[in-house]
DNA sequence: TTAATTAAGTCAACGAAGCTGACGTATACC
DNA sequence: GGTATACGTCAGCTTCGTTGACTTAATTAA
């Protein structure tokens, strides 16, 4: 098996990437470090969100589900009973492929529909025990990673990563994170609005 | 224009997500707590690299690319003239979905492909010029947003978030990273390995 | 009470970006 | 001289996003 040693490949003479070290006015060195800081931030996010997502896809793919089903799976289950179009805004797809996802998700018995109380046009979107126990799984797969990163980054570091966190996605999913962390300490039924946004919204 | 005024749906009672608050043994509020820590984590990556990528995509779309030609320019961008199996192995596609950016990308003038040195079967990938230039303009609006993120936090909570990032991320990536550090302090061609892995690789 | 708006669903078709499998070619290495 | 490696390519499939058009039921406003 090709068990790709990549290791000391092209290691062949290469002009170096850093701009030539001669010559630099007096401040360049500093923009120049805060913008490798950011080149390196883009890396971080790639890598970790990458080898995050990855975590889930062996139970995934042994029941023939993809991310998106995930992604559906774990917004019901952090909001039940949420309407359809509030999973829309919060997942910023067409209703037309979360159809996809969520048809299979009700006919395999993950999901619910309940008809809307106050607007009995609302179709809210509950997780079945069954849909618990499948997000369950998935979650013990990314919480391996995530709390392993927890324990040996530390507390202060957990809080940073999360102020860095917050201040990357935009103003509607900052209010989503706020309301939902709300809910958290006992305020009766939030909305589960992703706040207003801006962008298309066709389909 | 329905302006998504998604505030206030849905307040109807809903039986709170939380487990009923009675009759916790010690250490189940702690664990409890701790589980939702990780629950939180998993909204942060997601709505954190929905709005990064997103930051780029209005100048990709003008152009008729997408996201995969972006990543593929910036990970050239950051190793010049990395070999074609360097980069597959960085982004952990098939060489078949690689082929199809990247004969784009070398069609439109952004990228090069020099045959290798030492060994001359490789194909060394750099950015033309204007490759340079594409890969600047699509930067910009992420930095707009990473460094707004970095700025508000402050550098402890940078710090942190580094931290936590490396730990989410798996061994062969976090290495990636310790390289590409060390090739910043002005070590002399490292190689652009992202370490050995263990997964498919077939195709 | 009628008309307009909204929530949700559905059919059809398309595009981006992954994937597998199978080969071909040039170069390296033993 | 034979095997393994680096890269490229043809063909076809899947997931998951998109647009556009249209229906139904329920709410809301005129």
């Amino acid at each position: 098996m090709p068990d790709q040693r990549v290791e000391a490949t092209a290691a062949s003479a290469r002009p170096a990437a850093t701009p030539a070290p001669e010559a630099k006015p007096a401040g360049a060195n500093l923009l120049f470090l805060r913008e490798e800081e950011i080149r390196a931030a883009q890396d971080l996010l790639f890598f970790a969100y990458r080898d995050f997502t990855g975590a889930a896809d062996v139970i995934l793919e042994e029941l023939g589900m993809g991310r998106a089903h995930h992604r559906a799976l774990h917004f019901i289950g952090r909001n039940p009973r949420i309407p359809v179009s509030d999973l829309l805004a919060i997942l910023r797809i067409t209703k037309q492929s979360l159809a996809r996802v969520l048809t299979t998700l009700v006919e395999r018995g993950y999901v619910t529909q309940a008809q809307g109380r106050d607007d009995r046009r609302q179709r809210l979107l509950s997780l079945t025990p069954a849909g618990e126990a499948l997000e369950r799984r998935l979650f013990a797969r990314q919480r391996e990673r995530l709390s392993a990163a927890y324990r040996d980054a530390g507390g202060a570091a957990v809080e940073g990563f999360r102020r860095v966190m917050r201040g990357i996605m935009d103003e509607a999913a900052r209010s989503y994170m706020d309301r939902a962390e709300a809910a958290q300490d006992g305020a009766p039924a939030p909305s589960h609005a992703p706040a207003p946004r801006n962008g298309p919204q066709r389909g």
